[in-house]
DNA sequence: GATGAATGAGTATTCATTCAT
DNA sequence: TATGAATGAATACTCATTCAT
């Protein structure tokens, strides 16, 4: 009996969670400017005024969203702190992470392109802290690959984490018309695994044959 | 007496490029859901319902801007149907197109970041008559390539292609955000072109030091 | 037939004027705060689109009904323009006229009040610009007044315009609660006429007795 | 274990008092429907379920501190009671302890303006049991005062309380206005002083020269 | 009695689209 | 064809009030 679930929620933590959620995925979908707050106040199903009691606005309710987001995405870097002793190898683990990360959060992939677009550059400042530290990270296996004679040394640090990033979204963002384009289905984790095997291949040695 | 006719048929036309113009400006700054019709109506200071009298709605509107853009972007494979001998230089020389044709139309780029995003799809069908012919372009060469024993023989034409059109528009459309993150701008003729010659470098050889 | 008033007017000074009359009566009555936008509509028979349209916002449309009564007060000032000989006569007949003109314009009364204690004070600039040369008029007859050796010297013009105001503003202003309090009727022409005449006694002579 | 109860018992009246005087200042700062129940429940740092709990609703918080005031004013009349033999004084008196009362308490100012304005006249009932008693104490010296031949038969006593009343209200609920239009401070104490002889000297002889 | 989360009706404002001239 | 006024359905946001703990 204890164990019932209450059906009117008195947990605001819980109604936060449950907004947030909602908005994650009306965001994801539409945009910041096709989301409507109805909607995501439905989903949640909380009552409209409390997204503006915790959030102060849509806008609130957005930025919010993204914090989260990036904040988990943040904790990816962890992982990449241990003084590995194959470069190489970290360097694909890091690549690898990040591309199973973006297959299991595509709501991230989805906000990342809107916010991109969106001139308002709602999430910049929050991109910025967390993004800041996590990017070093990659920087630094770049040039540590540099010094130990793997890596080419006139290689951009940052356009290499560019591009990764640029690879690894492109290809979930653009799956639905990849699947058009190349009538492949995209979506299993056989096909996945195999774009990233080519993916961490093109990386590292481009497209042209070895001499 | 013969000038009047046709000037009034001019104006017509003129009206629609107008309103086609300034409706790409709005739909490439705010997406189709936030760009809004009277904003449109203002910027090609045309009366708001001649969009609808030639556009039928707001979507019409923004499928003939889609039209539009995808038709001059087409035009571009043109370019690479000449049986050229260097087909390294063919590739190169592609790829340096469509980076250069992205950034003289940034709209273009945001056009194609919101459809991407967006789930309604309004303009696959417009992309993929368009795109089609100038994609099995692409891939000929590099099948052609292969067939040379110019690029690796487990190289996937169309990854090629999707890993080309993603880096160079995630250049432009990221191109603010990457100011901001490695403090460098990137909108001289001077950056652009050191940022190609890499992501060219990069898309042949990969960034692992040849043996 | 041709004077058959149209019944959907595409008359847009006729629907701004209809729209400023109605939010009139509805600020008048229940002051800013207290009146909305849809009430304002629905009366004016228009569409509530419409108020925005012409004036921006509900505080666009309260400046513009305070401006057109702070005009129309303004008038009034012509009158006290003659370069009369009598200034007996000429300052009890400004008092008349302003007393008379509240008389008739009870919403410009009661705007006044809502204005004078809202801190916002939406509408000062547009009193001062309009109540100044207004004001400048009543003072030069007191001054002329205290020249002529008709009132004493150290009386000061602008507390006198004052009390002349407060005076007036408060008769129509408590009009229901003196109503009350003095259990007697005071909107008729002969209670204002006597209140009226007491009121320009008491403003040039006070209560007291003569020596 | 006696202390407990008692401070409870203290604390809820502390609690209602804190709620009616954070509610004096929100309504006399913004009117029944300017004023905001959160924002007077934050003010008193009170839970806003407790005003419910104490006044029921709104609008009975708002006639609440309407009594509060009214009664406080009423406080006035006591004093004008004494028989004084000095007729003269004894107005003079009356006029100067009402504007120095409304000096001291300009929510109460304030309050009577919004109320006066109101259609819903809440406090009427209120305002008309209070001011009552204190009306007839001034109506009676005004009387007195005729009979003394001090003052001009011709005058009705109502008239003069109405005048006075108003004279001093208007003072201090123009006073930011008229501080605006004068170009003067009117907030000192000496300021003030100036303005009541001024008023004082007004209401006895008006503006003209004795004969 | 006290707390703060929750509610639903309201309230200003916006938008794509149509109508009358 | 062109114009700009008009429309009604959204859409974001607010408020007084009540409920569960």
């Amino acid at each position: 009996m204890a164990g019932t679930p209450q059906k009117k929620k008195r947990d605001a933590a819980a109604t936060r969670d449950s907004i947030v959620a909602a908005a994650t995925r009306e965001f994801a979908a539409h945009g910041f400017a096709g989301s409507r707050v109805d909607e995501i106040a439905a989903r949640a199903k909380a009552n409209k005024r409390m997204i503006y009691a915790y959030f102060g606005d849509k806008e609130g309710l957005y930025r919010e969203v993204l914090r989260r987001h990036f904040t988990s995405a943040l904790e990816l870097e962890a992982i990449a702190l241990a003084p590995a002793i194959d470069l190489r190898a970290q360097a694909e683990e890091i690549i690898r992470r990040y591309f199973w990360f973006l297959a299991e959060n595509p709501d991230f992939v989805r906000l990342v392109g809107w916010e991109v677009l969106s001139e308002e550059k709602r999430a910049l400042a929050v991109l910025l802290e967390t993004a800041g530290a996590g990017l070093e990270t990659l920087f630094d296996v770049v040039r540590r690959g540099i010094a130990a004679g793997l890596v080419r040394p006139n290689v951009d640090p940052a356009q290499v984490a560019h591009a990764v990033n640029v690879l690894c979204l492109g290809f979930f963002q653009q799956q639905s018309l990849l699947e058009t384009l190349w009538q492949r289905e995209l979506s299993s984790r056989a096909a996945r695994e195999q774009f990233l095997d080519n993916l961490v291949t093109f990386v590292f040695d481009g497209v042209a044959r070895g001499a």
